[in-house]
RNA sequence: GGGCCUUUAGCUCAAUGGUUAGAGCAGGGGACUCAUAAUCCCUUGGUUCCGGGUUCGAAUCCCGGAGGGCCUACCA
């Protein structure tokens, strides 16, 4: 079997983590942890990029080395990760040995096949940017911006990358692949974008200008710009492994789509001869308040602080639920709070308590076998079976909104369906057919606890741990088995109670 | 300038061209007491952005317009 080989994006590391990167990494661990469910053998990635000029320049205003200051920062990434539960098998690093190895042979051989060159270029620089200018930067009267102080035309030497001989390739594997770019309305960008000549790519920079990043193996005055270094992670990564490339899944932002992950990076594959990915998946952003997430307004949140408040899954669940793939959503407490008590605290949280504590108070913490099943027992399971059926397609194709939405659902049903069976009433009852169907209520809801929960174990998997630790029950390997409704929980000893999802307390 | 996406209830979202456009939340009324002031039932709420067209039938397809968002190459 082919190995599900999915990535996210590598992160800048010139700052710490924000909700966009959090959610990158939920959506990627989601989609990880599906696919492990359905069976298949998945292998993870994620990392950080960690070379360049704004790195070097961040470092140099500390008065540190740019490796100093990046082994200050990454890990900061992979604590997030662990914060987040983020199940990645691996973790790469840009300024790890076996990366820059892989990338140096990628460049070398690329070099030798005559796929790469060495041109002048001639433009306008900006020293106290330390950048080069394009007309698009200059003011309305043809002026530069005061920023740039001192423009000179100057003529600098560098590598490049022929791009445009795989352009009408690319257009034709694009069209060919309707899967190749996810969601596909993203995939007309990218053909637009084709529609125009390609020009090479420059992949390099002098290193007077540029210090911080993997010399080129065939000319040491220079290092390779960001693309062939950061992309390449992806094969860096697994190029030891066999059975891994190419990758299955890139999930990454829609801002890096065109042109770097759906121009470049086909392209430095098919040169190198090796297999293009099956799927790039493109998310969108999220906004705060209304507002574009940013720094300088302070209207971000911090994930490590949202996730000691409210914990784990439920942001992980926010984030999910909230998002429908590829679009932009907002962020907002009032929202985030909203989800959090009617669905998280109010709807499943409490059917977890309120099914132990029945269980406790009437049976002696010990689900009972059910006895004859009546209408609300049909009624009940036919919510099950078309919960568990829509929502797994839905999983597949990404609509994680709607999916999540179908299998909370039927944790509404199965509170609808407690409030018909009473079952406080016949606890109190003597007679024998009372205590006959109070016996299949309590199995019923300790059943459909455990097949409801069972929906949400990608999403949030810590929290259907503890539903299934709390009914003493320990869940077989294959997860489309746990799906099926049966008495499996007959006999188990429940705990007395369980506050899976506290209210947040009230700011008075 | 060219192009792409988007607009459905107060909010977040559904609806292979096919009953009277549906859910959740919010609002209103009621029931219940096992439970985290919870849960359950009933209910208010729509010119599907606007205007045309195709069709037996349009939220859906086509044309035009409006609002919102985004892309527009080697950032050398």
């Amino acid at each position: 079997m082919k190995t599900f080989y999915i990535t996210t994006a590598i992160d800048y590391v010139n700052g710490s983590p924000h909700l966009g990167h959090a959610y990158e990494k939920v959506l990627t661990d989601v989609i990880a942890r599906f696919r492990r469910m359905m069976g298949e053998k998945v292998y993870f990635l994620t990392g950080t990029d960690e070379h360049g000029q704004k790195i070097q320049q961040s470092a140099r205003a500390q008065g540190i080395e740019p490796q100093d200051y990046v082994d200050g920062i990454a890990p900061e990434f992979k604590a997030m990760c662990e914060k987040l539960e983020i199940s990645n098998d691996d973790f790469i690093r840009t300024t790890e040995t076996r990366h820059k190895k892989v990338v140096c042979a990628l460049l070398l051989q690329l070099f030798d096949k005559g796929e790469i060159y060495k041109a002048e270029y001639e433009g306008y620089y900006s020293t106290r940017q330390e950048q080069f200018l394009q007309d698009k930067d200059r003011n309305e009267d043809g002026s530069w911006p005061e920023i740039y102080g001192e423009v000179t035309q100057i003529t600098e030497s560098n590598y490049f990358f022929k791009l445009a001989g795989y352009q009408e390739w690319l257009i034709e594997h694009i069209k060919t692949h309707p899967e190749f770019i996810i969601p596909r309305y993203r995939a007309k960008q990218v053909l637009e974008f084709l529609a125009e000549p390609l020009n090479d790519l420059c992949i390099s920079r002098p290193k007077e200008r540029l210090e911080w990043g993997i010399p080129l193996p065939f000319d040491p005055d220079f290092v390779t710009y960001v693309w062939f270094d950061a992309l390449t992670n992806y094969y860096s990564a697994v190029a030891d492994q066999p059975d891994m490339w190419p990758a299955s899944f890139h999930v990454i932002g829609k801002d890096i789509l065109v042109p770097p992950h759906a121009v470049y990076w086909p392209i430095i594959l098919q040169a190198c001869g090796l297999a293009l990915p099956q799927s790039i998946l493109a998310h969108g952003w999220w906004s705060i308040n209304g507002a574009k997430m940013s720094k300088s307004t302070g209207n971000f949140v911090e994930p490590a602080q949202f996730v000691d408040q409210f914990g784990v899954d439920a942001l992980r669940y926010f984030l999910i639920r909230e998002m429908s793939v590829g679009q932009d959503s907002d962020f907002s407490m009032e929202q985030f709070l909203v989800r959090y008590n009617s669905e998280l605290a109010n709807n499943l949280g409490n059917l977890v308590n309120r099914t132990l504590n029945m269980t406790t108070r009437f049976a002696d913490s010990i689900v009972p076998a059910p006895a004859e099943l009546g209408e609300p027992e049909a009624i009940l399971q036919a919510a099950w079976t078309k919960a568990r059926d829509e929502s797994i397609p839905l999983f597949e194709q990404f609509q994680f909104n709607v999916g999540l939405e179908r299998a909370m659902s039927f944790i509404t049903a199965t509170n609808t369906y407690i409030q018909q069976r009473e079952p406080w009433k016949l606890g109190k009852s003597e007679d024998p057919a009372d205590q006959a169907l109070l016996r299949t209520a309590l199995a019923t809801m300790a059943e459909a606890l455990r097949l409801g929960s069972s929906l949400f174990l990608a999403v949030t998997p810590s929290s259907v741990a503890k539903i299934r630790g709390v009914l003493s029950y320990e869940a077989g390997p294959v997860w489309k088995d746990e799906l099926v409704w049966d008495n499996r929980l007959t006999g188990n000893a429940v705990e007395k109670t369980c506050i899976l999802f506290p209210r947040p307390e009230k700011k008075s």
